[in-house]
DNA sequence: GCTTTGACTCTCG
DNA sequence: TCGAGAGCCAAAG
C-alpha cells in the first residue's frame, strides 16, 4: 500500500478527542520517512477526510507552518474536540492514541 | 527526468 | 542536556 494511503488510514483511525504523532504513524506504516508524512498532510485533500489537526509532533507541538491560518486554527479545532493543551502544545501524554 | 526541499524523528558526539 | 548529522518518501521546480 502506498505510504500516502496508509497515512490517511491511520489518521482516520484516530478517534475524536485524541491525537497522534508523526513518529507513531511512521512506526505504524513501517517507514522511517516521517517527513513524507508531513508532506502528504501538507497536500491533504480536505478536512473531513484527513483531520491533520490530530497529527502533532512527538512532543505535542503543532506544525509551525500549519496552513489554514496557522497553528491557532489547529489548536482551536483540537480544543473543540476536548483536547487539553499545555501552554502551546497538546497534552500528548494524555491524548496520544495507542493504535 | 533529475534535483531540491519539506508539516519529522532518531542517534551520536 | 544540547547540537549536529543521517535516513526515508513525496511533491514541486
Amino acid at each position: 500500500m502506498l505510504l500516502q494511503q496508509h497515512v490517511y488510514k491511520i489518521i482516520q483511525q484516530v478517534p475524536k478527542g485524541k491525537v497522534t504523532t508523526y513518529g507513531d504513524i511512521g512506526k505504524k506504516t513501517g517507514t522511517k520517512a516521517y517527513r513524507a508524512i508531513g508532506q502528504v498532510l501538507h497536500h491533504n485533500p480536505s478536512w473531513p477526510e484527513i483531520p491533520c489537526h490530530r497529527v502533532v509532533m512527538k512532543d505535542g507541538s503543532l506544525a509551525p507552518n500549519y496552513g489554514m491560518g496557522g497553528p491557532s486554527v489547529q489548536k482551536k479545532r483540537l480544543k473543540d474536540e476536548s483536547v487539553t493543551f499545555i501552554g502551546n502544545k497538546v497534552d500528548i501524554v494524555k491524548h496520544k492514541v495507542d493504535l
